[in-house]
RNA sequence: GGAUGGGUAGCGAAGUCUGGCUAAACGCGGCGGACUGUAAAUCCGCUCCUUCGGGUUCGGUGGUUCGAAUCCACUCCCAUCCA
């Protein structure tokens, strides 16, 4: 089974420009190929994520791996997928994205020189406009640019000629790295059709009809309820811990449908074709231990984080759906509830129900807070509290630095003592 | 500028003719709880504030009235049609 074989059986092949060109070459040589994305964030999210999956994939398998990072393309902006115009984002904060994304790619592909980082500034940047426009623009025809879908959608709502450009500029990456460093693939996601097309067209035209360019987009994950896939109620899942803490980010996983799991773990982890099978079986005979959703965890946050995040937030998991926060450190605390939403409190002893509402604010009104506490869903520090005349007193656990309160289920909020 | 319809709780929407029984039906969403697999489905409770006495609400202002979401006047927005 070769790299595109596999990658069918893990159905991350949408489209492809050439199926049987692209699957002879992959047998007959160490390919290059490329994944571009541009800094429109300070970190990436897993939805940039499926792309690179299938990256990586190529990497293990041998291949040559480049990412462009996108400080000229993301200085204009992508129309792909998106209904209006973007607004611009100024040129310091997209270097400073594509420095922090260039870490955040080394993390996932290692440093040990099997792929290479590329900014596509450094060569455009360079380009003079009248360059531009007699060494490529007179290369595209604007009829097919208009043709494009990305650009068609947006004709009714109107797109500035800059966004208009951006596919030319993304074709001309494709031929640099096709010149420069024998890049034959550019994989992206669905909505990257066209701009992949683009550069095959260009190369084509300039190196002769046989040049051997291919492009390959996967399909748009979507979840089994039809929703976008990758996002919770806190927003998207970003890969900076700063934003998403791994134990979050272990959550997110292993709350996967039942319906989704198999899909993702075909997608997401390096897990073979029998272990997957496998899971699958156990999905079906026994969905309550959820043993494919906790392995699917388990190995995306390793891939992200590595091994000891992992540890770390089984830890974290284990303490906190068991009830259990009392047990852990005022250490495991502080970065288990990294993302949590948190307030400062004062070590001062309060009534709960006026904690609740004045001092952190966790409960919108009174009522409310009476409410819940009647109700048995407020817990302090693992602990049940139903007397609404009941004190808090910050200075018992954890080193008197932090009160953890649960509301309902699964719902937690740290209160940091000042 | 003219005509018509409309603005009610987080959203949708009843109530307005026939004023009090209306803190305002119902649906959705949200929050709790039970069940469960940290699931889905289902079921139950809560969903303006409150010191539990009450207080403040139906675009805004003013009026009529013992009493107004409901009637009157003015005014501000929104939708559609006409100019």
């Amino acid at each position: 089974m070769n790299i595109i074989d596999e990658l069918k059986w893990r159905d991350a092949i949408n489209q492809q420009t050439d199926e049987k060109g692209l699957n002879d070459l992959v047998d007959e040589k160490k390919v290059g190929l490329y994944v571009g994305i541009d800094p429109t964030g300070d970190s990436m999210h897993i939805g940039h994520l499926i792309p690179f999956m299938i990256l990586k994939r190529f990497q293990l398998a041998g291949h040559r791996p480049y990412i462009v990072i996108g400080g000229a393309t993301g200085s204009i902006g992508d129309p792909s997928g998106k209904k209006a115009e973007r607004k611009l984002q100024t040129m310091d904060v997209v270097e400073d994205n594509a420095r922090k994304i260039s870490g955040q790619m080394e993390k996932l592909f290692g440093q040990d020189g099997s792929f290479k980082i590329v900014n596509n500034y450094d060569w455009t940047s360079k380009l003079s406009l009248l360059d531009f426009l007699r060494d490529y623009g007179k290369l595209f025809n604007v009829n097919t640019m208009l043709n494009k879908e990305v650009v068609a959608s947006r004709l009714e709502v109107g797109i500035s000629y800059t966004e208009f450009t951006y596919q030319i500029l993304q074709s001309i990456d494709f031929l640099h790295l096709f010149e420069d460093e024998d890049v034959q693939v550019q994989i992206g996601g669905a909505d990257q059709w066209g701009n992949i097309t683009a550069g095959i067209d260009l190369i084509h035209k300039i190196k002769g009809a046989d040049a051997k360019a291919y492009g390959l987009t996967i399909p748009l994950m979507l979840k089994a309820d039809g929703t976008k896939f990758g996002k919770t109620e806190g927003g998207a899942v970003w890969l900076d811990p700063e934003k998403t803490s791994p134990y979050e980010f272990y959550q997110f996983w292993i709350n996967q449908d039942d319906r989704d799991v198999v899909k993702y773990l075909k997608y997401f982890t390096f897990l073979s074709e029998d272990e997957i099978n496998d899971l699958a079986d156990k999905v079906k005979t026994a969905p309550e231990k959820r043993e494919a959703q906790r392995r699917l965890a388990e190995e995306v946050t390793e891939f992200v984080h590595g091994k000891d995040a992992v540890k770390e937030a089984e830890n974290i998991t284990k303490a906190l759906f068991s009830g259990n926060v009392a047990d852990l450190t005022a250490n495991e605390i502080e970065q288990g509830f990294k993302n949590m939403p948190s307030v400062d409190v004062t070590n001062e002893k309060k009534n709960i129900v006026e904690w609740l509402v004045d001092v952190t604010k966790i409960e919108p009104s009174r009522r409310q807070a009476r409410e819940d506490v009647t109700n048995g869903a407020i817990r302090i520090n693992g602990e049940k509290v139903q007397d609404t005349d009941a004190e808090i007193n910050p200075a018992t656990h954890f080193d008197g630095k932090f009160v953890v309160v649960r509301k309902g289920k699964k719902r937690y909020f740290l209160a940091r003592v000042k």
